[in-house]
DNA sequence: ACCACTATGTTATACATGTCACATCATGAA
DNA sequence: TTCATGATGTGACATGTATAACATAGTGGT
């Protein structure tokens, strides 16, 4: 994407379109939406696009997030934000059991989520332990959890909630191909 | 949640709504669009409702799903799935190197697809690899795909795709947290 | 046997999101 | 300079999903 603007200043709706399997009317409707405005000639010109959208969303700002639960799932997800340049950095790993020293006691988590200023966890502990942890983040200055459990969690109305669920994804897969 | 079952026949829509973290007319509307009736005093029989949910949405045959991409992420979710009791069953990993032999090639694919009557799969390739396999899935009998990679694959119609998008879901928790 | 109570089933309504249709406008070609 | 072209910006509309409101019905208590 950022690589194409090298050859190119501006883009086309329908070329967005393409580029993120949407319709063109979509693409421009979000860009209204942002209150950008393009040219009907030329297109949308690609940086000021870019520099609205990133203003728009905050792009830019670090953002702290601890990983709870590193089990499979949770040294998987933590390598991943390792491996992939982005703006949310791995600062602490939480386990019952710690087994290895870069990885904090889960007893800590409250003091270590306010020393290292973390405002975001990813939750990948096993089911019966979700909730307990969901509510202790309650007390804390989180202010999203990505929800790797198979539980819905109860929190905090403060505090957004977002959950992947492996097999109802997979479900859903299933009943919408009949 | 079939646990509470042992002790009680019924249970009431705002029960469920507690359960799940959803209002209880949500609940009843759902219970109504797949017919199921209930007593107005005593609630819903759960072991019909149980059983007209798994009619309706086949809930008990089983699913032979691949695993394409062996890295932390495919690995990590093939044993979640393993791990896990489900009706989807992990019957084949795949991957460019093979360096365990319970792997199969790549090259294979739908080779291995057809044989073993894979319907399924989970995509947790690297990015770049990601749309050309997308493309030869359109070619097997392969009915969905779980794109565990942020490239918005593009295949033929018959294919669902359900997209689980990291970053993507970070960036939601961020934004929905103002 | 009757009545108050409360949960159900359902209609109407709000809201979000995606699509259609089209007037408007900037440009390149003549 | 003028005009045809094609993309933009946007009102109107469709669709899916969540909420509000309420008539109806089964039950427990009297």
């Amino acid at each position: 994407m950022e690589l194409i603007e090298q050859g190119q200043k501006y883009i086309h709706s329908h070329e967005l379109a393409e580029i993120t399997n949407n319709k063109q009317e979509l693409v421009r409707r979000d860009i209204m939406a942002i209150r950008f405005l393009g040219n009907p000639a030329k297109g949308y010109e690609i940086n000021s696009l870019l520099n609205r959208i990133n203003k728009k969303l905050n792009l830019k700002t670090q953002v702290n997030v601890g990983v709870i639960g590193v089990g499979k799932i949770g040294s998987a997800i933590a390598s991943f934000f390792e491996e992939h340049e982005s703006r949310f950095k791995i600062v602490a790993l939480f386990d019952k059991i710690t087994d290895e020293n870069n990885i904090y006691n889960i007893n800590d988590l409250e003091y270590i989520i306010d020393k290292l200023n973390i405002t975001f966890v990813v939750l990948s502990v096993p089911p019966d332990a979700a909730q307990q942890i969901a509510s202790r983040l309650s007390n804390t200055k989180i202010k999203g959890i990505l929800n790797f459990t198979h539980i819905p969690l109860k929190v905090n109305e403060k505090i957004i909630v977002s959950r992947i669920d492996l097999l109802l994804e997979m479900e859903k897969l299933v009943f919408l191909s009949h």
